[in-house]
DNA sequence: TTATCTTTAGACAATATTTGTCAAGTCAAT
DNA sequence: ATTGACTTGACAAATATTGTCTAAAGATAA
């Protein structure tokens, strides 16, 4: 899974920005900005800000896209992910 | 939070076992053990099994809280853990 | 108190993982 | 066939994590 770099994708694209636009607003390599839609890099939790100013959506938003995609990135092919989640939602609460 | 290490101790203090020989048997350093009792260090992924068997207890309960301590290190200080942690849920489902 | 045993702390080393870069590649449109 | 947008892969650089060693702290008994 790769939500927020879905989600950028998809912003960008409504936006009409090409990947080097966007790459030079945000100041990082236009390779790595693809890498990071298609999901074969993270970004930086630094970067989310900055992607939400730029595509003008709200950061909330962003920031639970990617650490979802960290979350996933834990529990991945454990099969006692499920109940991993609750254990902490409910010792969270 | 630190899950996993806190049952860790419970455990080990119930079988009269000391850090040392639990240490030796899971052929890792003393003060390694310590740590991840403590907190201060994540044990490996591959130990937990070891380490259930060695103290006679289901491995699945172990691994769900090294996947919480995991998931801890992920949303902690992060004011939207919880909604993370509900978009991920629904997702995975 | 001192001697001994267990556990912890801290500095550092060793490893592992993640992120970033560059150059070359594909693919579509012209 | 050239150009422009994006992707890929190998590698480098940067970070983060885990492990070790030594000494110190804490407890307890002699």
């Amino acid at each position: 899974m790769n939500y927020l770099g879905t989600r950028l994708r998809e912003l960008r694209e409504e936006q009409g920005l090409l990947l080097r636009q966007l790459a030079a607003q945000l100041e990082i390599d236009t390779a790595l900005l693809s890498k990071i839609e298609r999901g074969d890099r993270r970004a930086q939790r630094e970067l989310v800000p900055n992607i939400s100013s730029i595509l003008k959506v709200k950061e909330d938003e962003l920031i639970v896209l990617w650490l979802a995609d960290k979350l996933e990135d834990v529990i991945e092919n454990e099969p006692l992910a499920d109940k991993a989640l609750d254990f902490i939602k409910k010792e969270t609460k």
